[in-house]
DNA sequence: TTGTTTGTATTATAATAAATAATACAAAGA
DNA sequence: TCTTTGTATTATTTATTATAATACAAACAA
C-alpha cells in the first residue's frame, strides 16, 4: 500500500502515517494479518526518519490496530476488538465537520450523500 | 456564548477558539451580525493571552466567518458566502472519521443516526 | 556459533509552532 | 483629548516534531 504524505499539512508526519494505515485497514487495502513494511523500509521509502515511522507504529499498536514482534515486524491484527462507540475525539471531529457543512448550507440529505462516497 | 477550552487537547488553543465559534454560528448560538467579545475581554475571560484570541479572530476573518473593525470590534458576518463544496481538509477529516467508524463495525445506517445528533 | 534483521531504547540536536509578555500604533467615537 | 478597538512588533519561553547516530535484545538463518 502506498502511503502518501503531505509535507505542507499541519498534521505531524507520524500521525499522517497512522491515519493512512487506519484508512487502509478500513477500506480493505490492508487485510487482517497482513505484514506491514519494516520501520526502516517504510522510512527509506518515504524519505523520513525511521523513528518517525516507529512512532506511528507505536500509536497503531497502542490503539490495537497492529501488533509487533522483534523478529517478524509489524502485522495488522487478525481480530480488531474495538468498542462500538466512537472515541470522544472522533465525535468532536465529526461535530466539527458537520458544523462546517451546515454553515455551507449543505442539508442533511446532501451530507448523507457525501458520506456514502466514503463508506 | 461560553467558549470552553481543553488544555490537554493537542489542538492549539487558537484553533479550539475558532472551532467553538464556527460551531456556535452553525447551531445558531451565534446570530448573523452578532457582536463578539473583544479580544482582550475574551482573553481575560478565558485566562489566555490576547494574541491567542486575536489569532483565532484572524483565522475566522480570513475564512469569512466574521469581520472586524478597529472601533466596533468583531461581528459575525450577516451573509456567509461559502462555496457549497466542503474544503479538502474537511473532507479528509470526514474520511478519517468514517474509517474509524467502519473499523468499529458501525454500519452506514448507524453512522447516519450518529450524524443526526449533530445536525 | 556467527551474522543479520527486527522492533525498540537512548541521547542529542535542530527546527518549528504555540503561547505568553510587554508595548505601541492607528482608527474612531465619546 | 481620552478611551477602546483591532493590530503590529519584538522577545522569550515552552512544547512538539523530526532527525541523527548508536546501541540493544530477540529470533532466525547460514
Amino acid at each position: 500500500m502506498i502511503i502518501a504524505i503531505n509535507e505542507y499539512s499541519d498534521i505531524p508526519i507520524y500521525v499522517q502515517i497512522r491515519n493512512q494505515i487506519v484508512l487502509g485497514i478500513s477500506d480493505g487495502r490492508l487485510s487482517p494479518g497482513e505484514q506491514l513494511p519494516t520501520v526502516r523500509a517504510l522510512a527509506e521509502e518515504m524519505g523520513v526518519n525511521s523513528m518517525t515511522v516507529n512512532k506511528a507504529y507505536q500509536m497503531l499498536k497502542q490503539e490495537g490496530y497492529i501488533y509487533t514482534d522483534r523478529r517478524n515486524g509489524a502485522k495488522v491484527r487478525e481480530r480488531l476488538e474495538f468498542s462500538r462507540e466512537l472515541p470522544a475525539e472522533t465525535k468532536e471531529m465529526l461535530q466539527r465537520v458537520i458544523s462546517e457543512a451546515k454553515v455551507r448550507g449543505i442539508t442533511q440529505a446532501e451530507f448523507q450523500k457525501i458520506c456514502e462516497e466514503y463508506f
